[in-house]
DNA sequence: TGACTGGGTTCTGTTTTGGTACTCACTGCG
DNA sequence: CGCAGTGAGTACCAAAACAGAACCCAGTCA
């Protein structure tokens, strides 16, 4: 057996583990998640996450090593920088809010439930997976994997 | 307590947080993804995914408290168990495909892309959100939040 | 000049991981 | 009956990740 125990060019490491590796963790995705509410600045982001400061250094940098965040300098003369999510970074708000949603649906506290609508009309939004081809939505026991080399 | 085995150490922890805790973490949702694809036993898990044992157990019971999962007996003399997804667990499985699928398209090391398709036709599944009333995908931006309290 | 602010880094514990080795209950075999 | 084999874990231990307090540094403002 493979025993891989190293963190490089995984020889089979999976896409889907280097992806948990970027973003699985508590901090990455609540900083994503407080991105995309605009948040930029360092600070900002620590204050908005409670998150440690040496913590929220090391999350922003694997995040701007993974190429979901870039950090962009805002102002010259005190250089400032902030960061922002890249497209790549945007591109992770499917996967956010359908795991926001599971959680509100599945671990509510009944306390304050969420319910994440399409706000032009207020309808609660849906997830399933949609097919441009059969114009229709379909559920995971439809989905089949293929491989492009 | 006869319910989830909450520590009851949250202060204000958003949902968010709370369903991290519970499958954000490597091994959590690669288990998951081994249950979708039919596995069950403690021995498959083990050897499909290359886990060590106690963690496997760990993780299998995190996530049978979190009730993403269930314990059964299948079977009385030599008592054994398998571990299956519960509704809530499949109910997961959009969360599971956007995260494979943005590791697919931000993180592919070009060597073995696995696309994920609308099995009856082939066509590459899209998973913008969907509005069932105005009958249209949409994308991030236009998603807002409601509370019912 | 000295205080202040944004944006970190260093240096400590503590918690969580992951692994090897062991146990335990049961079965089938000779 | 005793013994190897298997499925499902525990016990314990090292290493990594995490979290926090304190410190640093560059530049600006008064």
């Amino acid at each position: 057996m493979s025993t891989t125990g190293d963190d490089g060019v995984g020889p089979d490491v999976t896409t889907l583990e280097r992806t948990l590796k970027l973003v699985g963790d508590r901090w990455s995705i609540l900083i994503i998640r407080a991105a995309l509410r605009g948040i930029r600045r360092f600070d900002d982001f620590a204050d908005d996450l409670g998150i440690a400061r040496p913590i929220l250094t090391k999350r922003l940098q694997r995040l701007v090593d993974g190429g979901v965040m870039a950090k962009e300098p805002y102002q010259q003369h005190p250089l400032r920088h902030e960061y922002r999510l890249t497209p790549a970074g945007v591109a992770l708000s499917p996967a956010l809010v359908a795991l926001i949603r599971w959680g509100e649906h599945h671990l509510a506290d009944g306390d304050s439930e969420i319910v994440l609508v399409h706000a032009p009309c207020g309808t609660e939004l849906e997830q399933g997976f949609w097919c441009r081809h059969c114009a229709t939505t379909f559920g995971p026991g439809a989905i089949r994997a293929r491989t492009d080399s």
